[in-house]
DNA sequence: CTGAAAGCGCTTACAG
DNA sequence: CTGAAAGCGCTTACAG
């Protein structure tokens, strides 16, 4: 059906190699016979065929990235700014989907082995995966993550400097007047343990009284946390959100201040104070591409690299 | 550096035929040496060269689905779900992005028609791009539209049944009792000249005052549209945001409504009724992956196919 | 400046 | 049940 170097070989009449050179303005083919091929490649609308190109290259010049899904901006911002620089570099970012599902991951992991990219950038699944990367280290595929590192040391990844971010949270809220804290968040991942850790640490060494929950567990709250000047550390406005429906909506407590990654709770009536530690998800994206740009090209040692957060944004 | 067919076969000491068909399970070879040429297989952790596979086949059991951002859920949410369900039916859905570039969504029409994908999904750009679409057009490439078309007609489409929401979502505000109209829209693509189209024709035949202005231009408004029961009909909440801003920030009328497509205007408590017209991305992206599969097999005849909205939800 | 040939990694009739 | 051969569409040394 489509055309190929072969039917314009024929039509020209020159050998199918003199096709290839002059439609890739190979300077060795006389300037009249490539101009004439080109001319006749363009008019019987040739398009190269990638598969066949790759083969002989064993380059794809594409990129994939591989997220959970598009409702969180943790995982949409950097794909977006990935797909912006990654096209001026001249590489295809293809973004897929494993909506949080361990097995649509691995079955991605797996697709990506059989050299459909050069390289894949990964916000990971953290349920156990071994084996489905096991081909990948094997042949030193590229791969960068994001946010998280999977479970497995020496990884490069890039993450935002949650210690840093957590730490301003958390003084914010004490200069607003905070004395009980309530952290919510999941102990699932490197990230949130990271979050947990820095905050109890934080928080002890300046007793604080505080308490830590998850998102999930719901369980009653001591009497002393449902009044006096609280402040929810969440990780997301989606855990406060939900603390507040559960606790706090129908009584008020003094002072109720929200602390939160990327994004302010919804309804910004339902706290006093309002602090956000905003991710600077362009740098984590330019860090990502360079790392692996490196990577695709000489081999880089990996690493983990921190990107500062932007800026503790007093919503309220 | 990766393992090949070739390899296993110098190791298995069979012939490069017999190492392919065992491992696509072929009944022919032998139980025992299928069994042996897969374990060794495993063992090297082999795995094959899609681009290889896909040059024999002609086929890739890739889609594209282009679009210009992941910032809106009409994008979004039809990516999500084909997403999923196409996974089920054996391909893989990569999104790729033209961020609101006219050049660089070019540059993804071109690169469908090389033979990286069997078909793709496309919210257009609306700006110029015949010549680009040509190469596609003319090997009868499967392609769907969503949401809007392209400039050209005979396009396989899908998209909401906007004219019935319109005009319900208007039956809405007369019952809630507005009697002047604004209507925000542009007028640069399918969609937005058919709600325009479609809520004009409705108010006029009602009698009722309104006017029609993009969200662009920010021109003075009569005075009778600063006060009285004004209804606010807009395509997207941002619309609605921009406007009220503008103009009601400072003064309100004596009742106004907001009603837009798919989602509420961020600060509820600025409007006295807020309707909104959901369109049922799921339907959406159920019924373009079903044409899209008629269209690989078999020859599909092209057609526009509207989906109902969901349903207009009241949220206030 | 151009052609003939080999090769990228795989699949699949065709013999045997 | 298995091998030898041709071919998918391209690129690129190697001759000439």
């Amino acid at each position: 059906m489509a055309i190929t170097l072969k039917n314009i070989s024929g039509i020209c009449g020159v050998d199918i190699s003199t096709v290839s050179r002059a439609l890739r303005n190979d300077l060795r083919v006389k300037p009249e016979t490539r101009r004439f091929i080109q001319k006749k490649a363009r008019e019987l609308g040739y398009r190269p065929n990638l598969a066949a190109r790759n083969l002989v290259s064993g380059k794809t010049l594409n990129l994939w990235m591989i997220l959970s899904d598009l409702n969180n901006p943790v995982d949409r911002e950097p794909a977006q700014f990935l797909s912006r620089s990654l096209h001026l570099k001249g590489y295809e970012l293809l973004i897929t989907l494993y909506h949080a599902e361990a097995k649509k991951f691995n079955h991605l992991l797996s697709r990506l082995s059989q050299h459909v990219a050069d390289g894949a950038f990964i916000i990971p699944s953290l349920e156990y995966s071994a084996p489905a990367y096991l081909p990948l280290f094997q042949n030193d595929f590229p791969l960068v993550f994001i946010d998280r590192q999977p479970l497995f040391d020496n990884c490069t990844t890039v993450t935002t400097d949650n210690k840093a971010a957590v730490t301003d949270l958390l003084r914010k809220c004490l200069d607003a007047g905070a004395d009980r804290f309530i952290i919510i968040t999941e102990n699932d991942n490197s990230v949130s343990r990271l979050r947990l850790k820095t905050a109890i640490e934080f928080l002890t060494r300046n007793n604080s009284a505080f308490i830590q929950t998850d998102a999930n567990t719901v369980r009653e709250l001591p009497p002393k946390f449902l009044t006096g000047n609280i402040a929810l550390l969440g990780s997301s406005r989606l855990d406060i959100e939900k603390y507040f429906q559960i606790f706090f909506s129908r009584r008020r407590p003094s002072l109720l201040i929200s602390a939160s990654f990327d994004s302010p709770p919804l309804n910004t009536a339902d706290f006093n104070r309002i602090f956000v530690a905003r991710q600077d998800f362009e740098s984590i994206a330019e860090t990502a591409a360079d790392l692996m740009l490196e990577k695709i090209s000489g081999s880089h040692q990996a690493e983990t690299v921190e990107i500062p957060r932007k800026e503790i944004i007093e919503i309220k």
